[in-house]
DNA sequence: CACTTTTTTGCGGGGCACGCAAGTTTTTCG
DNA sequence: CGAAAAACTTGCGTGCCCCGCAAAAAAGTG
């Protein structure tokens, strides 16, 4: 077996992400047990054995903790759409990236399906889950913006934003149906690279670009 | 002059929108001009001329106050949608839609645009933004649905999330970057309807299939 | 004008997030 | 090695937020 792990990292940068890891992973597992407002910060804190006033040096916020996981995902998303082969179109890239990203994660389990689907009930959640989905995003637009030689990143971000909405409303009805994730999440994804013609009903699109100038907003957005 | 405002809503249901509306105002004008960590929920009680409480009787929190205006859009939406003419192909229809919509509001206003910029700096907002449009979607997808006769309720979902998508990103690239938004959503649409060929280089993909099989983990999605 | 229904308000409680200033490690270096 | 430096943890105190509750005020009803 492997000798010694060479602690690349100095010891407190080890120490600090296992402490990171284990408010996360203490944050989300109270969470499920009991629901978010039957979870106080200082429960996070005790079960990890450091104080109350700690967990807010990692995080500034329950939600932040329970949503971290989500966030996490964006490594191994990049790394795995940088996998893919050099010549291969990019949206089966982008689709098998997704799908390995998604496909080393675990086995539903009902009674954690069922927790889940309650969590989301919980508006606090929802967004700092949101949240961490755009995190997600943007790193996976700038991995395909360098994927395709730095393009307009408009569009990269588009395209970002579109997959993560696949991701999401697959998720969700993953979730509320209990459907399987995977096949799902793989035929939104060919939907989107095809401009949705199930829904559309056919090709009958034309690329006709309009140039018409019209007034503005105001309002947030 | 007029002879009476015949008030279809008692005034009881009148007086609390316009409440709402000036909460909403307030929260929204009052953190434009100091930044949302200045603006405590009395400043903008006391703006409208009610007591702090009455505030948490309408918003939850101030964050949902600032970006209730998004969430209003969800009417003028479905309505712009379910106004368009019956054997129009539906890409055109949603993107006239959200055109039409963001066509509608105000003007610009350089300073305000700087506001907003900074606002979306403030993490606390982007969650309940999110959130916000998160509920238009819900309303999209539903009226889209409707307008597509029902049929796979996922891709009316999927539809409805990335358009969003594509108003986010446009979104973000006017206040980022002052450019007009109405010529870039509809870019943004219409790339969307297509799948994205400009990025994805044309229409040439082909599926391979790759089955990696992973160990499992657990996370909340 | 009494009577009902709905809304507003004050009060009080439980928490959360964070600045600050000690304590405690870990790291660096002579 | 051993002491100074750098980084992390902790307790404490503060200001604010969200909400339940019950009394007061306002709007609708006949």
């Amino acid at each position: 077996m492997a000798p010694d792990e060479p602690p690349k990292l100095t010891l407190r940068e080890r120490k600090k992400r296992e402490a990171r890891r284990a408010l996360a992973q203490a944050a989300l597992r109270l969470t499920l047990e009991r629901g978010l407002e039957n979870v106080r910060v200082e429960d996070i804190a005790t079960e990890v054995g450091v104080s109350p006033r700690t967990f807010n040096n990692y995080f500034s916020s329950k939600e932040q903790a329970v949503c971290s996981v989500v966030v996490d995902r964006h490594e191994g998303m990049r790394e795995a759409l940088l996998a893919r082969p050099e010549g291969e179109p990019l949206w089966e890239s982008v689709k098998q990236a997704v799908i390995h990203q998604y496909s080393r994660e675990g086995e539903p389990d009902r009674a954690y399906v069922a927790r889940i689907r309650e969590l989301m009930g919980q508006l606090m959640l929802r967004g700092e889950f949101l949240n961490a989905h755009a995190a997600v995003e943007r790193v996976l637009a700038e991995t395909i913006a360098k994927r395709v030689g730095g393009v307009d990143h408009l569009l990269c971000r588009l395209m970002a934003s579109s997959v993560e909405s696949a991701v999401r409303v697959a998720f969700v009805n993953w979730f509320m149906t209990d459907e399987p994730l995977l096949p799902t999440l793989e035929r939104l994804l060919d939907e989107l690279a095809a401009g949705m013609p199930t829904l559309t009903g056919g090709t009958d699109r034309k690329p006709e670009p309009n140039t018409t100038t019209t007034p503005l907003g105001e309002s947030l957005c």
